[in-house]
DNA sequence: GCGACAG
DNA sequence: ATCTTGTCGC
């Protein structure tokens, strides 16, 4: 699979090495019994233009923390709609192979195949890392889907050119949804499983709560050697 | 041309 | 994502 590839890319060429990568995403059911579960999450230091990619690791299915790891780099590539993966993945690999024992599936803050070439982050992280990865967003990308019910637990799936590419999914009772998809070595069914059995008391899952809390704990320290002055 | 647009 | 104050509902 594509391990140390060659990030430095223009847009267009982004674009490019997403139709020539979708194409190995394997779409199949997460495995039915592992051990570990990770998650990851990105932070920016706007004043010094620096990444903190942070991952995390817990037992499964019990959710008692293992590990976690921290990798701070310089943003070398904007943020663009549709080209994620190529700001943030690189650094979440690095921390993803500084942890002493690798999960066997990442939950990751972002969409997996519900994309416009089908290789969001989650999913590009899955080829990449050669483990089972699912996409869990907070807005919608790309897609479209029908009224969704108002109660924990509800969903709808997410269309994308007559195809389903993820589902729908209220994490709590009258909160805005989340938008879960398969990344790699991964379904639409087994994903939003995975996704529901990590819930806690929020709208965000358990594990990748956890990721956020410490790439912001993070990113606030950096500020903090690199103020604003005016 | 206009609107949409993960983090 | 980050910045940023008060404010509103479960």
């Amino acid at each position: 699979m594509p391990d140390e590839q060659n990030w430095d890319l223009s847009p267009r060429e982004a674009r490019a090495l997403q139709c020539e990568l979708a194409p190995r995403v394997l779409l199949q059911p997460l495995p039915r019994s592992f051990a570990i579960l990770g998650a990851s999450d990105i932070g920016y230091a706007r004043t010094s233009n620096q990444l903190v990619a942070v991952m995390v690791t817990f037992t499964w299915p019990e959710l008692q923390p293992l590990e976690t790891s921290q990798v701070i780099s310089s943003a070398l590539f904007p943020y663009i709609p549709g080209l994620l993966s190529f700001r943030e993945a690189p650094t979440l690999v690095v921390a993803f192979r500084k942890l002493k024992t690798p999960p066997h599936v990442l939950l990751c803050d972002g969409q997996g195949i519900a994309h416009p070439r089908r290789l969001g982050l989650a999913s590009h992280l899955g080829l990449c890392l050669g483990i089972p990865t699912v996409g869990c967003a907070k807005k919608r990308l790309c897609g479209e889907h029908g009224l969704l019910l108002s109660h924990r637990g509800a969903s709808t799936p997410l269309i994308l050119n007559g195809e389903v590419v993820g589902s729908v999914f209220r994490s709590r009772e009258g909160v805005k949804p989340i938008y879960i998809s398969p990344g790699h070595l991964a379904d639409v069914e087994s994903s939003q499983a995975l996704v529901a059995d990590c819930l806690g008391r929020f709208r965000i899952p358990e594990p990748l709560r956890r990721a956020h809390n410490l790439a912001t704990d993070l990113r606030r320290a950096l500020t903090a050697q690199h103020p604003v002055f005016q």
